[in-house]
RNA sequence: GUCCCGAUAGCUCAGCAGGAUAGAGCAACAGUUUCCUAAACUGUAGGUCGGAGGUUCGAAUCCUCUUCGGGACGCCA
């Protein structure tokens, strides 16, 4: 599986040993087209050193190269172009994917090491937005792709439970709410009341000040706020479980920014042992060097959001020993990031090393941040649902004997909304757009896992077994689908050390179109003695697929 | 003002540990089903890779400057 490797072993002999091998495996490229052959070498580099041109080199070389591995080497332009060998590399690949199915691409990088994950990570007494959409799936998505490469993943909900919002809050609620209507809908009630609380306070400051002192009361435990507080909590947590159900998203730990209220005096402590403490506008800072200072508490004496960052830091570091620590927190809290893990450096914390903010980029509407505080939210779940019902409506029309409609709908659904946001570069901003969210064709998850669906109708109709015999490419226009699953390991490693989900979601968008052709152009279940060839050959492509959707947090229906 | 992101086809984006003719999807147009799910496949059309310099045998890719858009920059998170 490892040609490239192959590649440079023959290459390092041939060149007398005058390049690295690692270099050379650096160096080795795949050809722009397929009609070039399956690996490249591109020889400018060696014209300096061997004084030569380009072109007398590969030449030269591409007579020195003879391994049963390739069927063809030519030179072409100062490149040694080869061709693998289709018959031996094919059913190396499929004897692989066989033998070791789910496992298959498995990466051990990770070496049992733990990974702690922040994500999703919501606001308490919010609706659950587009925005968080994305760290959403992020998060979760990374969690699969690290424990596929071997590490331990632990999800964590940083819950946005706690902070100046809730004195908003209560304030607007003892106002303006009622019990009743709150607990009929309670997150659609809480918004308008947050929202009105905004409109109300352009006109009236007083509330805002009203808003900090309900605040405090609640940082000194105040009875009322608390009982309030907790409700408004729990009545969020219920909201939230629906969504993460409907997207099968679980969590390890639900510690959010309240859990580390009791923790907070000791992280003060610390910095205070360590002198990194000065006051500034009777506020408490740490200066840094090349950033802005950091602060850690307010002149009021109450905390802030680095502060629990801090604390939630040295806690996970504390319980679970990780190695690794990833923030799927937006963009703009870059800046926030740099300060924490730069405070916890100058602690003397080695392992801050470790951490690393995995940002990502906006949604948008109009080209603008969405705002809650104006009420321009999209809530998540109404899109949720709009995906399964219009996935419902394609199922209806065009599969009506379908047993488990309502099911498949969800997973299709739910995998055009995941996968529309997982497909592009995480820092890229997305303007929020239904109709593209809602697209089953093309480029979409629904595109991949119809593809699967189709692999394993095949499989069920052509009454598939696996059998002990060697399989190798049946069809030449069966190429393209053997190089796309020995690309599958790769896609992986790029995912995993980019933390970049997109590597996986482009992946499985090639390996499907190179199925869908050969399937639009082999007639696979026809009688022939290739039939078990074939069969064999969409078995590891429904594999690898749905292996690949896993890792995205989609799932792969049988039928569709 | 300082710092961070981004700019590639009409739209959404790949490509960016420099390499051979800049690729997909959507939209447009023209086709493919007596045949394994047409949520598919085939073809046509569409690009001064924001602009200007530089490094290099070679730049969409690296460096500098510049324009435009977004974001961050102390008591929100």
């Amino acid at each position: 599986m490892e040609f490239k490797t192959d590649f440079a072993e023959v290459l390092y002999g041939a060149l007398n040993g005058q390049l690295e091998k690692k270099k050379l495996i650096q160096m080795i490229e795949k050809p722009k087209f397929e009609n070039m052959g399956d690996l490249a070498f591109p020889c400018f580099e060696l014209a300096k050193v061997l004084r030569k041109s380009p072109q007398i080199i590969a030449t030269d070389l591409a007579t020195k190269i003879k391994t049963p591995l390739f069927e063809k080497v030519e030179p072409v332009g100062g490149y040694v172009n080869v061709f693998l060998n289709k018959p031996i590399v094919s059913q190396q690949v499929i004897q692989k994917v066989l033998s070791e199915k789910e496992n298959f691409a498995d990466l051990k990088i990770g070496n049992g090491q733990v990974m702690t994950i922040d994500f999703s990570s919501p606001n308490i007494a919010k609706p659950f937005s587009m925005g968080h959409l994305r760290s959403t799936v992020i998060g979760n998505a990374l969690a699969l792709i690290a424990e596929k490469s071997g590490y331990r993943p632990i999800r964590i909900n940083h819950l946005g439970d706690w902070g100046t919002q809730f004195g908003k809050l209560i304030v607007a609620y003892k106002k303006w709410g009622n019990e009743d209507t709150v607990r009929k809908q309670p997150i659609k009630e809480l918004l308008k009341l947050y929202v009105q609380f905004h409109e109300e306070a352009e006109n009236d400051p007083t509330l805002e000040n009203e808003a900090r002192a309900w605040f405090k009361k609640l940082e000194d435990a105040d009875a009322e706020a608390i009982e309030l507080w907790e409700w408004f909590r729990e009545e969020s947590l219920k909201e939230f479980a629906k969504i993460y159900e409907l997207m099968g998203i679980e969590f390890d730990s639900y510690h959010g920014e309240a859990f580390y209220n009791d923790k907070m005096d000791r992280v003060v402590e610390m910095l205070e042992d360590k002198k990194l403490l000065e006051e500034s506008d009777g506020a408490q800072v740490v200066p840094l060097e090349n950033l802005p200072p950091c602060l850690i508490k307010k002149s009021d004496g109450t905390t802030l959001y680095a502060t629990r960052d801090l604390a939630a830091a040295i806690y996970r570091q504390e319980t679970y020993h990780f190695t690794k620590s990833l923030y799927v927190v937006g963009n703009e809290q870059t800046l926030h990031f740099k300060q924490v893990f730069s405070v916890l450096e100058k602690m003397g914390f080695e392992w801050q090393k470790g951490m690393s903010h995995v940002p990502f980029g906006m949604m948008l509407k109009d080209g603008k941040k969405m705002s809650t505080r104006k009420g321009k939210v999209v809530l998540l779940e109404e899109v949720l649902n709009e995906a399964i019902a219009l996935a419902l409506e394609d199922i209806k029309k065009k599969n009506p004997n379908l047993a488990s409609k309502e099911e498949v709908a969800r997973q299709v659904g739910t995998g055009a909304v995941i996968f529309h946001d997982l497909k592009n570069f995480r820092q890229n901003d997305i303007e929020f757009s239904l109709e593209d969210m809602l697209r089953f064709e093309g480029e979409t998850g629904p595109y991949v896992q119809y593809t699967h669906a189709r692999a394993a109708s095949l499989l069920r109709k052509g009454d598939f077994q696996e059998s002990d015999n060697p399989v190798s490419i049946p069809d030449q226009e069966a190429w393209s689908i053997i190089t796309a699953l020995i690309a599958f390991p790769d896609a992986i490693k790029r995912a995993i050390e980019e933390y970049d989900p997109s590597q996986i979601a482009k992946y499985v968008i090639e390996l499907s179109r190179a199925f869908n052709k050969y399937y639009a152009s082999v007639r696979i279940l026809d009688d022939s003695e290739l039939k078990q060839d074939r069969l064999t050959l969409v078995y590891t492509v429904k594999l690898t697929l749905k292996e690949g959707l896993r890792l995205l947090g989609l799932q792969a229906p049988e039928e569709m």
